[in-house]
DNA sequence: GTCTATATAGGGATAGAC
DNA sequence: GTCTATCCCTATATAGAC
């Protein structure tokens, strides 16, 4: 490789973008703190000083990527907003937000780390995590209050908060359980579609009657074939 | 075990213990990354040459952490097995898992990293989520077969790894959420009584009638007082 | 903007005296 | 068993030429 830099003419700064693009995948790859400003220059076909001309700290990089998780997971969430009527959406909404996690899964996976090496990190990512539970137990409380959901309001808190914790570690979990010599887990539509199931399984036992056995058939067809679980070729996404 | 060469004096080589007494305490407050073997030797008052006289390698005072830990559980769990008829004892059994887990709680808090730099420790915390999954499982499964749970088998298998999920990382959230500046979130009983009612939350609503109808009382009781979760003082543990 | 070379710092781990 | 002193390595970050 080493195109070598291209450099000069155009580019309004592309190389931002390929050190942010680089840093992604080794990080989500390795987890960010085992990933040196060395490695990711290497990645990105740039010197190390050249990094460090675009991005003063590696602080910088790993913050620049949560803005960019931020914004996709935003798009995803305010997008839901709308169709939140239709319960019988939620599954997409799910399925949607566990792509854009699984796309910043380093995020995630080395969240504690993180948070403790960058202070501005670990504000918004809490600030995140209240407004995703604010969210979502509203939307459980105004279920409840509708009838749809047989839950007090201590429960219909209760399960909003396990819809979040489950959302934020389910990938977490299964990167460990899968994971085997070397860097974690590739990324794998079925550890998708299980995460859905997961919390679709949380939802539907607090459903009534006709809503309920609806939820259990759309939960169902995102239960993967109960193979040992090793490698199966993918199906349909 | 070794009872080997007990040192000179006394003190069947109570300095080993010191350092992992030391090591606890500072990677349950800091995180294991962040703590060199230096800042162990200093708050253990020994020199950090004489420390690896007792551990050649930090891993190996790491994975010597998890041996206790791992024993501790599986105390627990074991205890438990006895017991596990009377599913209303099912909430205690919770607590206990959680107070261990709070004591080690630097293995739940940094274990992708850990997982990643020392891969004897992966593999035996990956053995203990399979052996932890599987155990719940067998249990709701016994549960849905006797008719006490409104589940079909996916369903009873999908709550089993929700409960683990939730047990292995709500004292992560919830240290995250609570963090402020410098060390995480201080160990507090109210956190644990949380993490026991969001547990429980997960089997209220498969149960049947009358029971779902205990279960639902035993949980209130867990449920800290609706202040702002500031830091309201302890009720009986 | 990009490079090469280097400063600086800290962590894991060892050697050898006591 | 315990200490002091130190080696080795790697990581972040900078200096200055091109």
């Amino acid at each position: 490789m080493v195109a070598m830099r291209t450099a000069s003419p155009r580019s309004p700064s592309r190389t931002r973008e390929r050190i942010l693009d680089a840093s992604l995948a080794l990080f989500n790859e390795s987890g960010a703190p085992n990933i040196t400003t060395n490695h990711i220059a290497d990645a990105a076909g740039i010197s190390p000083g050249n990094l460090y001309y675009h991005f003063r700290h590696k602080e910088d990089i790993v913050m620049a990527l949560y803005g960019r998780y931020e914004t996709a997971l935003n798009g995803v969430l305010d997008s839901g907003q709308d169709a939140q009527d239709a319960v019988s959406d939620l599954w997409l909404l799910v399925h949607l937000a566990f792509e854009v996690i699984q796309d910043f899964r380093f995020i995630h996976r080395d969240l504690s780390d993180l948070s403790a090496a960058y202070p501005a990190l670990r504000a918004r990512f809490q600030r995140s995590v209240e407004a995703g539970i604010a969210r979502t137990s509203a939307y459980c409380l105004a279920l409840a209050r509708a009838g749809a959901l047989d839950a007090s309001p201590e429960e219909a808190h209760a399960l909003a908060t396990n819809i979040s914790l489950v959302t934020t570690y389910w990938l977490n979990l299964q990167a460990l359980r899968h994971a085997s010599r070397g860097g974690l887990a590739p990324p794998d539509d079925d550890t998708i579609s299980e995460g859905v199931f997961q919390v679709l399984s949380l939802i539907t036992p607090y459903l009534r009657g006709a809503m309920r056995e609806d939820f259990r058939r759309i939960a169902l067809r995102y239960l993967p074939p109960p193979s040992d679980r090793g490698d199966c070729s993918k199906p349909t996404a």
